[in-house]
DNA sequence: ACCTTATCTGAACGTTCGTTCAGTTTAAAA
DNA sequence: TTTTAAACTGAACGAACGTTCAGATAAGGT
């Protein structure tokens, strides 16, 4: 059998190039990242990267490095079940955060959240929400929502009365919209970042 | 004076692109995608929109899309500021939130949270906390730690007898390492994830 | 209405692109 | 050691790339 080819040294390659240059390779380019004096010889590495889901190739031909080369965080466990030493670290994939927690980019919006209201359900103020539009809430979902000609953020519920928000916070009270109920979106995720 | 040229239509155009190609485009695609004739025609347009930090010129020529474009997020304001109505949503960039996060990718991970030693810190069990290694950590940083051989995540500090570590819980106690301490970094983010 | 000038067209250029092919090299299997 | 087949080289190909240029077009100012 003829020589093997090592494709976590690659991957790490690839993820290099990406790092400095912020685009995908060429075939040429990636003859030199991989150490080929020859384009050609990148065919055989590239249909594993291809199988493996690291690159993908357009109908023109051209490379594109996907999200498991150009994301920017490595998913790891739980707290408790332990922090992987460095060594173990070497294969992990990367993931795009917002790929992960964006469905649809056209209805969604991040909004940074001011006051107290939701703070029993973790969102504190200063926190980012990320606000997906277009669909209907259902009951005990976060919604942004405007009643009576004012934005807040609550718990979505309905009765027999009707619609009812609910603050996630004993010093606030039920609200039943009197006269209008606009709805701005429902909450998908919270984003607090430190320091 | 000749004609003027439309650049908010352009950038709509440009996330189009992008939406359904995932890829930059080249100025035969842009010339089509803008409605030229000629691929010269787009160097006008082209310029400005570098200009604005939508489109980045490589050395080799070849364009590249900023995050300004091909970000998922719109950022808008407060929640009790109010919420941008459709027809002001035109001219509003987008983030990227890998990059609003992430400083250094390759020092960067994600853990799931298990347990609720942290939960009036908002760090809920199922939780997702972004840790970036390297730096050492400063007072009131919350930190992935391993004490006497297990996995934590609690708020740092320091005095006249060392170093310990707060929970974010009255149930449980402040912890002085008695054998052992290593830091597995500084969480620097949390994102909940709802449905 | 005419002039002015940025915008746009269409063609051409050298370069680089992805692809292909014949032939060489190389390491593992026999 | 010999055999064998995958890995690799080096060259070539048409196509597409970004760029440039002379000239046509068309809208705004006068």
């Amino acid at each position: 059998m003829p020589r093997t080819i090592n494709i976590a040294e690659k991957i790490e390659q690839l993820r290099t190039f990406h790092a400095i240059e912020q685009r995908d390779p060429t075939f040429a380019e990636l003859a030199e990242l991989f150490g080929y004096r020859s384009k050609n010889a990148v065919y055989g590495p590239l249909q594993k990267l291809i199988q493996l889901g690291y690159i993908q190739q357009k109908r023109s031909g051209r490379l594109t490095l996907t999200p498991k080369i150009t994301g920017s965080s490595r998913l790891l466990g739980t707290v408790q079940a332990g922090f992987p030493s460095p060594a173990e670290e070497e294969l992990i994939d990367t993931i795009n955060l917002d790929q992960y927690l964006v469905r649809n980019p056209e209805a969604t919006y991040l909004l940074t959240v001011s006051g107290d209201s939701m703070i029993e359900a973790g969102i504190h103020p200063g926190d980012i929400v990320l606000v997906e539009k277009g669909n209907p809430p259902k009951k005990n979902d976060i919604i942004i929502a405007q009643v009576d000609g004012e934005w807040t953020m609550k718990y979505f519920g309905k009765d027999k009365q009707g619609v009812y928000l609910d603050p996630a916070n004993k010093a606030y009270q039920r609200i039943r919209p009197e006269r209008s109920l606009s709805i701005g979106g429902i909450v998908k995720a919270v984003i607090r970042k430190y320091s």
